[in-house]
DNA sequence: TTTATATACTACTTAAAGGTAGAATTAAAG
DNA sequence: CTTTAATTCTACCTTTAAGTAGTATATAAA
């Protein structure tokens, strides 16, 4: 009852990314180091942001990454989406009710409230909500 | 984002077991076949149920499993506590805002109620609650 | 044009979840 | 007491997520 590592090391490497000063890049080194995530790992991560095109890569000497949209047009869900980690609108909480692709199981309405409220909360929330708080862990 | 595999089928097992005529034990292999789960797998989440304390075996000829309780006693929360796949409290959904045990990310506020919806279900749920429905899959 | 420094690609390794096999154990019934 | 039908235990296999390693490729700057 988790989201990925990866979605969880994503979501931190943008919302950083977000606080930086605009225009200019960051290389995969120095958010490995900040934010404490195994390089190697980091940068295959920052492959599948470029392809999903939420970010830009600049190759070569002085090169690094930058957002490729602003912070405000990033939204929570789009990461989610990029690493399939979302919550899915057929999904049954339980795993018991899936009837041709409609639950129908006991807890369908109750699941539904909090389902609504976290789909919500991953598309109406971008990177420029959660980057203005402090909290880098 | 869901529960794991092991979990759904726990749960889809002792719905089944709540759903049969009291004080007649059901076997494994019987389980195995109506719920679509392979025999020695679930044979192994049975042994789980039982060391766990919700269901009791019987072992030897006539034997199988019968739960351990009334189902209006057994909790949907006792059984992902059971397989470690409940929501942890200190626990942040974006995995950026857990310091010192606190999250204080951004979305922490929005978090919260969903959250609260989802662990009051968990707790709230009994098997007997769900059994009611059809739709066994 | 060379060099240093970056990303990108391919492939491998490790750890954990999910799933399988077979033999040991138990107990009812003949 | 033997047979038989069931659970349980131990160990293994498979798949996927997580993480690592090495090399190729790009490019700014000297």
């Amino acid at each position: 009852m988790q989201l990925s590592a990866t979605s969880q090391y994503a979501i931190r490497i943008l919302v950083y990314m977000a606080g930086q000063k605009d225009s200019q890049s960051i290389n995969a080194a120095e958010l490995a180091e900040t934010l404490l995530i195994p390089y190697k790992f980091l940068a295959k991560i920052m492959t599948s942001l470029v392809k999903v095109g939420l970010v830009e890569s600049i190759r070569g000497k002085e090169g690094g990454y930058k957002l490729k949209k602003k912070a405000s047009d990033i939204m929570v869900g789009d990461i989610l989406d990029a690493f399939h980690d979302s919550i899915k609108d057929e999904q049954c909480i339980l795993g018991i009710g899936f009837c041709n692709g409609i639950c129908k199981c006991a807890l369908h309405d109750q699941w539904m409230e909090p389902k609504l409220l976290l789909q919500k909360m991953f598309r109406e929330s971008s990177l420029e909500d959660i980057a203005g708080r402090g909290c880098k862990r």
